[in-house]
DNA sequence: ATGTAGATGCAAATGCATTGCATTTGCACT
DNA sequence: AGTGCAAATGCAATGCATTTGCATCTACAT
């Protein structure tokens, strides 16, 4: 994601733009993964284009109330990570040996929820799902 | 579940027997849904069988590696609960308004995981589901 | 009954996240 | 371009959940 698309982005909810928020969208978009705060944090000074720890809290807590990320625990750990939800509800396959975690293209529970509802008497609204296991990687060795 | 039950749960898994184990054991077996450890800690106190905090976070530890309990995240906050795995593999329906949860009593994600294991080349070892909504009191509100 | 490995309680330490406050900055309006 | 002000930032302090060190106690094998 380019400085201008990113500032784009911004602007089209409403979110002032500042050099900070820029840097912060623009490495979430280009993670092909949840990331931590800290993550987030060591590949902006990686960048020289460091961001306040405090900063990317709050900034993260703006793309939340707006829905333009998606927060969940750390599988393993027990952080919070944050996906641009611009690239849609998803799933991972988190492997325990490793810890990476790789993107599912579909999900998988969105049909069995449908029946669920009706015989719980339960207005479902979201869910999360993790997957646990060993990698393709860590498997060969 | 009975002092007598508690204690050859944990004499059948080669744990230590204590008061504060016995204790938290019960507590777990009584619970209908997932258990913060301040929660667990509330309860005992409240029955006058008092444990350290810290206690029942290493005896939580124990259970966890002989697989007695589940450990997830609150699916609001941000603490760890607790389930007796004895109970078996379970997910719940988290509603958003009161934060009240409700076990289900079935999984609706097992065969679509045995697919997908096959098409990512990953070994899946777990999973863990949360479904969030609007229970059925708060609807009615 | 005794010895010992392991369990407990308490206080201090840690890790992640949030908050208060002084300062800076974006941006709407001249 | 210049000005004003609300909002954003950095930094330090704080909050809350969890972990750890250590002195003491206890379960249980012998
Ligand atoms: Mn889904
Ligand atoms: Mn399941
Ligand atoms: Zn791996
Ligand atoms: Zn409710």
């Amino acid at each position: 994601m380019t400085k201008v698309q990113a500032a784009d982005l911004l602007r089209r909810n409403g979110i002032k733009k500042t050099r900070q928020r820029e840097a912060v969208v623009r490495i979430l978009a280009e993670a092909q993964a949840p990331l931590s705060v800290d993550s987030i944090h060591v590949r902006l000074r990686h960048k020289d284009d460091s961001v306040n720890l405090s900063t990317i809290y709050r900034m993260l807590e703006v793309l939340l109330e707006k829905g333009l990320v998606e927060q969940m625990h750390h599988p393993l750990g027990s952080k919070f990570t944050y996906v641009l939800s611009a690239y849609g509800h998803s799933h991972h396959l988190t492997c325990t040996r490793c810890g990476v975690s790789t993107r599912m293209d579909s999900c998988p529970v969105t049909t069995a929820l449908g029946q669920l509802e009706a015989s719980h008497n339960f207005h479902i609204t979201g869910h999360r799902l993790e997957v646990f296991g060993v990698c393709a990687a860590c498997k060969s060795k």
